[in-house]
DNA sequence: TGTACATCAGTGAACGCGCGTTCACTGATGTAC
DNA sequence: TGTACATCAGTGAACGCGCGTTCACTGATGTAC
């Protein structure tokens, strides 16, 4: 028997596959509530219930996708023995995940200017906020030996995460330049060497 | 009297003009055709008799914005007389693009997934393909020479664009911890490392 | 220069569709004693 | 253990709004000779 969890769970998840569903087939006009109650079999009434109305499902879809996206990434740093090998994994681990989770990559960045992020902004920092603490906190005693250049930590974040979120909008966006494995071989090093600190030593 | 243009070209511009001004004020979900319509006084039929349909109005402001933009940078570029200035340039250039011209940049990076890019690709590709096409000439002589590292050319546009569009992203989403001026000063050196190559002098 | 015609630009009332949302309700689960 | 009650989860028909789009039409500009 699976472990306890809150009523209704099983319904949330079933709503949330099938808006993500929706969403990878035919992109944010397909993502109604109308679709979503077709597809999930969830009845308006419950999805109401649960999310209070179209923006509150997808402020949850979206916490969802971008918390999986960053215990990736987590994970990445906090198995690295090194900066440079933790920056490296980093950005090689942002690039599989956008490979392997299409829809939510495709999810995540297409809804940094959606207008149900400002509305549900506790819901998102709710997932966001204690994974960003871990990645701030991963970096600090490499910025402060030197490693990593001393800059206001959002540009830090600028650098390593902008390279390879523009690759990941291209490739989703279907471009066909886009080698999302060429990605992963020559990102990673250029990127290293845009935060390498004077102290580094490699 | 002023250069003679094709017969309805007034009222493209009313069209765009009010597009671009309802998304500035409300997102997406405030330009609608009711909403342009009523704004710009030009009518239904009109509308539609210029640009066919809403995704066909998006497409040609989309255009309008991109062609604005990638005109700046590579007047950027074609000024410079090394490669390390013209992509400090040319980053610098870009992010006092977004602050200078915020709606169009914010129009700009939120349609990156619309439904109506692929819809009406010739229209865009239109403005973006000849400016690509001068930045890339740009370039060539700098990678032949091993001043910029010789990788496909997708590649240096993602290290480039990606921590300047990232910066760009955050900024008009209204992050607070983002300062542009900071990023101007910051990030134009700290992109350059990313892509210099081991001939380039400074 | 004038006339006839074709094309392009612009009008605005009207329409149908499907969207997000509501609401009165039933059923299932948890809690108190 | 049983009973009474409160809360949470879920149903689905119904509604109104505003969206994108159409269409029959008029007026302005350009072209041919």
């Amino acid at each position: 028997m699976a472990a306890k969890r809150p009523r209704g769970a099983a319904t949330v998840e079933k709503a949330l596959a099938a808006a993500l569903d929706l969403y990878a087939a035919d992109g944010r006009d397909g993502l109604t509530m109308t679709a979503v109650i077709a597809r999930s079999g969830v009845s308006s009434g419950s999805l109401y219930h649960h999310f209070g109305s179209v923006d509150g499902l997808c402020a949850a879809l979206y916490a969802r996708c971008m918390a999986d996206l960053l215990d990736t990434l987590v994970a990445a740093l906090e198995e690295s023995p090194s900066a440079s090998s933790g920056l490296r994994a980093f950005t090689a681990a942002y690039l599989r995940f956008v490979r392997e989770n299409r829809a939510k990559a495709h999810f995540i960045h297409a809804s940094s200017y959606a207008d149900f992020l400002p509305a549900h902004a506790e819901t998102v920092a709710a997932a966001k906020a204690p994974r960003m603490r871990r990645i701030a906190a991963w970096l600090r005693p490499y910025i402060a030996k030197g490693e990593i250049i001393a800059v206001p930590e959002p540009f830090i974040e600028m650098l390593v995460i902008g390279p390879v979120a523009e690759t990941a909008r291209r490739w989703l966006a279907g471009a066909p330049e886009i080698d999302l494995d060429a990605a992963i071989r020559l990102l990673p090093d250029r990127i290293w060497r845009s935060v390498r600190g004077e102290k580094a030593t490699d």
